[in-house]
This record gives structure tokens, C-alpha cells and sequence, in this order.
DNA sequence: ATTTAGTACCTTGCATTCTAAGGTAGCTTG
DNA sequence: CAAGCTACCTTAGAATGCAAGGTACTAAAT
């Protein structure tokens, strides 16, 4: 896998994972990973910039499977975020597969 | 334009270019940012890293508008190459998607 | 009881790559 | 001959992902 690629998109991917549902670190890496490999070296430093600009709150649940966990939740301002984000990732994508399309129309 | 989004693509847009034909680094910076706003500070040390990693090579044009040209002619390596970072990035896109996606179907 | 494996948190130093800002030089037009 | 466009390039800085390391809890295996 790239990793050039994920620079930026982990954002969104983080902002859209806890759009869904609260996360806890640990299961972000996981549940992200079964799309895009991702590593905790990544997430954590991640979560914490997140955190200190605003975009979610956290707070501490027992676990019987282990140490606690903290789940990350949405603040209004991560939520608007993740919309714009999105529209941005949606945009990017759109003009670098016209760069890539049409190249491939060459005769 | 986030500017994080481009770290890696800008390469497959380089490739994709010249696999359409032979351009100039001028001409890539203007052309890219009609989909993609890049500077001129980044195409130029991407272009050297690529000549050096032999995908592909170089000759010069003169020009009745400016000085010289330097036209980048893609190599076979560049050319297959092109065709990998093709796969990985729609296969990237695909994962982000996926996940973006899954996130908006919360009830 | 101790080791192993899985869960779960975190930090540090390194590598990569994009940008802003700057520099050089050719050609054309007023 | 100055301004503006073309065209090349370099440098220092910022951002962010990763490998590698550490801590600590629980449960199962030895």
C-alpha cells in the first residue's frame, strides 16, 4: 500500500468512522485497517491533534477484555468538518481521475 | 485544496501525463493545475527524483517564447509503473469510499 | 505460578513530500 | 530598457505516516 496516499485521507477517515458511532482508538486502527493498512503510531498522534483542535470529546469505559478503553465522540464542529472534508476528498478524486483518464485516451 | 491529499498522487498525475506524450515541466504545472493546484517548487525536485529513478529521460527544445525546454519522455519502466500506481490508487479510493460511505448510512 | 498472547494505551525519531519564497535567464512588447 | 511572460531550478520549512519502542490489563496455556 502507498503510503504517500493516506496523507490527509486518515483525517477524514477518522472524522467519518466516529460520524457513525463513538470509537475507541484501538478499534479505529482495526475497523480502518480493513480498507486502507493503518498503524497505532498513526492513529494515536492523530487523535490527540484532533482532540486538541475540537473535533471530539473523549471519555473512559471499562473493558473485561482488557485495559480501559477511550471512546472519541463528535463534537459539532468535527461533524461539520467531516462534511467538508468529504466534499474536498470527492473533489480530489474527481480531478485527479480526469488527469488519469484522460491520459488513457491517447491514440 | 487540501494540500495533504496530494502527497504520492502527484506522481501518478506526472506519469499519466507523459504516457500521453512527451511535456515539458512548465507545461506539467499548468496543466496538472487546471485539476490539481500544484507549484511550480513541487514539480521540479518530483521530476529530478523521477529521472533519477529511471522513468524516464530528457531532452531539450528550443523554444521562440522563452528559454529552452527540457521535454521528459517516458520509459518503458515509467510507462509500467504508471500502470501500478493507476491500480493502487483506484483500489485506494475505493477503500477511502468505502469507508466514507458505510459512515453515512447510520440510522 | 509463570509465560504467552491478545487487548489497549502511548511516545519518539525518521522519512517523505509539498510549498513558499527566492534566484537565473530568455523572449517580446511598449 | 523596463515590464511581463516563459522556463528552468534550489532551499528551508511544515505536515504527517511509520517502525519501533514502552506500559499495563486480562485470560489461557504450560
Amino acid at each position: 500500500m502507498n503510503i504517500q496516499f493516506k496523507k490527509g485521507v486518515l483525517e477524514l477517515c477518522v472524522l467519518s468512522m466516529l460520524f457513525k458511532k463513538d470509537c475507541y482508538g484501538y478499534e479505529l486502527v482495526n475497523e480502518i485497517s480493513k480498507n486502507i493498512l493503518i498503524s497505532e503510531g498513526t492513529i494515536y498522534p492523530l487523535l490527540k491533534r484532533l482532540k486538541d483542535e475540537g473535533y471530539f470529546t473523549t471519555y473512559l469505559e471499562e473493558s473485561q477484555e482488557g485495559p480501559p478503553r477511550k471512546y472519541y465522540k463528535l463534537t459539532d464542529l468535527g461533524a461539520s468538518t467531516k462534511v467538508e472534508l468529504e466534499k474536498e476528498w470527492f473533489s480530489f478524486v474527481e480531478g485527479v481521475n480526469k488527469i488519469v483518464k484522460e491520459a488513457n485516451e491517447r491514440e
